[in-house]
DNA sequence: CACTAGTGCAA
DNA sequence: TATTGCACTAGTG
């Protein structure tokens, strides 16, 4: 039933750019006449019944949907081939479909108890923080509205105010970070946030969404939704399971494998980076990666004029930065505030920058003249993102639109890459007879249940495929790591 | 109940 | 004044 939807879907997301952020409810909207808010809420009544798409009463006859995509077919695959976009339709997103099927059907198995003992961990831990923050502020308050922090925080303590927002005060993260040197309580404000953030979104949420009928969690993995040709996750999305902080990371303890089984993860490793040296041909950065140097120490070197072994901490952090924040394209300015440097400076690095890999700055300069003419960004795969603010005379918007038209072709190159090899590994695990099963993707890495006697089989046969799907001028390269939880799969 | 704003989690 | 998402809570009408 879903797979005549999303064929559709897919389509036309494919062939309508304009509407691709929209695609699965303009087209509901259009064929069923639902908006976009209905829909909504009835797919997610629908999921909390394990109904399927929709509650009984609204489906439409999955015969009328077959129909629907039948009639459009002809003119649809006529457009697709024009657009040179029949391989990737072929190759990667209608094999895709049935690949995302199973992965959603296959679900994750979560450890309950696991989740409702760091619940009350984090219960009593919250309501220490809460009390002392009572205490410090003299009353009793919402920590979580920010109108009521900001009242405490600025009229009451006064306290220097940073920007505001539409609505008042901002208590931003980063403005509290700043504001823990004047006073004790931003920090516990921050503590506090950490926390509540880690039990709302994840500790108590994650438990009432495991199935009656599998007992695992089913996500959904949206293939028609991100502008670049990513995935995205939903009820719940489990692609943002905390990772940076230790606590956070615990989360992750929470995801198991079946008895008998390990989950094995498999990340690809600075793919964004060695694509980006793939598309410009920077002949440096591809000799790195070809050496397997690390990449930010020797983009440091070029930008301080130093030798590799010269290169500090900073020096490579700030290298580090910089290497990142081309993929967004980041200017002067953004790079000064990130690194907590002058203008001045951050200008003699990215100088440094292009002075040294002129060919970045070239394709930075190729790639936004073919938007303006064309209209829209391409990847390795042919995908397209249109662009229409890049001709916009509001300023904010062009500049938008052209970080935009920076990042789309890494960023959506990334995209093609890892979904061959998801079909391709799927393709092999049919193939084999084997019981391994994909079940979640996170961008640039696949997460496995695997019979703890394949592990290793699979684990080179989809390291290969993760490997050979697209091939670059730059070696690219997989990291792989496997346990009894999510937490432990990674080394 | 529908909706927006602010915030924060991930790659 | 760094890209792409999803979701939680507070607050408005």
């Amino acid at each position: 039933m879903e797979g005549s939807l999303f064929d559709t879907c897919v389509a036309s997301y494919l062939l309508d750019p304009e509407r691709r952020d929209h695609s699965l409810g303009y087209l509901i909207e259009g064929e069923y006449g639902f908006s976009l808010p209905e829909l909504k809420s009835q797919t997610k009544a629908a999921k909390k019944e394990d109904a399927g798409l929709f509650g009984e009463e609204t489906v439409p006859p999955a015969c009328s949907r077959a129909e629907g995509v039948l009639k459009v077919q002809e003119s649809l695959e006529g457009r697709l081939r024009e657009d040179g976009l029949l391989d990737l339709y072929n190759r990667v997103e209608a094999p895709l479909i049935a690949v995302l099927a199973d992965m959603e059907e296959a679900g994750v198995r979560i450890d309950v108890d696991f989740f409702l003992r760091m619940s009350e961990n984090l219960s009593t831990a919250l309501n220490k923080i809460e009390k002392k923050i009572y205490d410090l502020a003299g009353e009793q308050f919402n920590i979580r509205s920010n109108k009521q922090l900001a009242g405490i925080l600025f009229d009451k303590l006064g306290l220097p105010y940073g920007r505001k927002t539409k609505t008042g005060y901002s208590t931003s993260q980063d403005l509290l970070e700043n504001l823990s040197s004047e006073h004790e309580l931003p920090r516990w404000v921050l503590d506090y946030r950490e926390l509540f953030k880690l039990k709302s979104t994840y500790v108590d949420a994650l438990p009432h969404l495991v199935s009656d009928k599998t007992g695992k969690i089913h996500t959904n993995f949206n293939q028609t939704v991100v502008a670049t040709g990513r995935l995205s996750s939903s009820q719940p999305n489990l692609q943002n399971i905390p990772m940076r902080t230790e606590l956070g990371r615990e989360v992750r303890k929470g995801f198991i494998a079946d008895k008998g089984y390990a989950l094995l993860s498999l990340d690809y490793s600075q793919v964004e980076l060695r694509i980006l040296a793939h598309l410009t041909g920077e002949e440096k950065l591809r000799d790195a990666y070809v050496r397997g140097e690390d990449i930010h120490r020797a983009t440091a070197a070029l930008i301080f004029g130093v030798e590799p072994e010269a290169v500090t901490g900073e020096m490579r952090n700030a290298a580090k930065m910089v290497n990142y924040g081309l993929l967004y394209g980041m200017s002067a300015y953004g790079l000064s505030r990130r690194l907590g440097i002058s203008r001045e400076e951050a200008m003699e690095f990215v100088q440094g920058y292009s002075a040294s890999l002129p060919k970045v700055k070239k394709w930075k300069d190729s790639n936004l003249d073919s938007v303006r003419e064309e209209g829209y960004t391409t990847t390795l795969m042919g995908r397209r993102r249109y662009i229409r603010d890049i001709r916009a005379t509001d300023r904010s918007r062009r500049e938008f639109a052209e970080r935009a038209a920076i990042n789309s072709p890494i960023q959506g190159s990334a995209a093609d890459m890892i979904k061959l090899a998801m079909v391709n590994i799927h393709k092999e695990l049919a193939g084999m007879n084997s019981r391994a099963k994909m079940t979640i993707q996170i961008h640039d890495e696949l997460l496995l249940q695997v019979p703890e006697e394949e592990i290793e089989k699979i684990c080179s046969m989809a390291k290969e495929k993760m490997v050979t799907a697209l091939e670059l001028d730059v070696p690219i390269e997989v990291d792989a790591g496997w346990g009894p939880t999510w937490y432990d799969a990674h080394h």
